[in-house]
DNA sequence: TCGATTTTGTTTATTAATCAACATATGTGA
DNA sequence: TCACATATGTTGATTAATAAACAAAATCGA
């Protein structure tokens, strides 16, 4: 691809989510934006229609970059379950931030609708892949698990991370495996 | 002016700084100038004609911003000769790892020989503006002070900056006061 | 509330940057 | 020494980014 699309775009987004962090949602302007990116306001506009679908692009670019973290690498399963876990955790850590601004904005729910229905997709391939059954309701169990993984994060997250990743890790994945062999909701064993 | 000329020119003088730092310039090629800088190879030339015309804007630049720091800010002299003559060395020391490879280089001659056509035109400046006459050879003792000065900056950068800035301004600062009222051949006291 | 200022979103002409392709030059290893 | 690879410098067509100008909407301050 055209390298000035991509670095429009990175300078762009990093100006965004530097004012993001700095300030409410509400307060910035796409001239804020375009100056702190040192790209003129019309290049904004070529690449989002507005604020709120550079917020979400935003969103999804965080979000995407948290779920790979959690991908077992390729074919190999040389990572396990509680090392891809604690590298989420490890990311959440660094980009807490990030996260938590987004976790405690009352103007944003456009991030906890996104967070919940990758988390959901993310439990179903789960399930999918260690062919896990059950007796009970399948669609109750996916967003029990989700819901619970979630709260555990959030909370983590906005109680500035009280214990570390490696242990946030442990905890989760043993309070999920308690049930099934789901071994965790975001990676597999 | 246009912004994305400032922006290539920034980032192309960064990337060929960088590299200067970490290998010798002969071995530095105009594709990985472009591959680092993270501009089109086409580009460079359009801001350059070759790999030596962005050495001297390079040197030019950085003696630039090393000739501006040694002069008295504005028109209030509230910065003393003292104080600019120390925010030379400070600046000096800041880029040491710049101006050790280019005193140090055996392939470049340009970086000396701008130094000293730029010391030479520095002293000639401080003594008409301190309107110092003298008996001797005003030709003479331009070369004097320049080469004087050059060689103690020389001296301290080469050897690791053994003496802090604010030792080496004062002792340079005396010792040019001993001969005239030229109290600095940077700055005006 | 009203006037002033700022922001938004869009348009247009212009320009710098891009990519690809090329011939030439330089250098490097077998 | 001679292929082979890499670097240089240039060209032309295309595209993204730019500045400037604009009307409309939102925000602000008095």
């Amino acid at each position: 691809m055209d390298r000035r699309i991509e670095k429009s775009r990175q300078a762009i987004m990093d100006a965004f989510t530097k004012l993001m962090l700095e300030k409410d949602f509400e307060k910035i302007t796409i001239n804020e934006i375009a100056e702190l990116a040192n790209v003129n306001r019309g290049t904004v506009y070529s690449h989002y229609v507005d604020i709120f679908d550079l917020l979400n692009q935003c969103i999804e670019n965080h979000l995407n970059k948290l779920f790979e973290n959690c991908q077992p690498r390729g074919n190999d399963s040389s990572i396990s379950g509680k090392d891809a876990l604690c590298k989420t955790f490890n990311y959440l850590e660094q980009n807490a931030f990030f996260y938590s601004k987004m976790l405690m904005s009352k103007s944003i729910t456009a991030f906890r609708n996104r967070l919940h229905a990758l988390m959901v997709k993310s439990v179903e391939e789960q399930l999918d892949m260690n062919g896990i059954t059950t007796d009970g309701n399948r669609e109750i169990m996916v967003q029990y698990f989700a819901s619970a993984t979630i709260g555990v994060i959030e909370w983590w997250i906005t109680n500035s991370m009280p214990y570390s990743s490696e242990y946030m890790a442990e905890q989760l994945l043993s309070l999920m495996e308690r049930y099934q062999n789901v071994t965790a909701p975001l990676t597999r064993s």
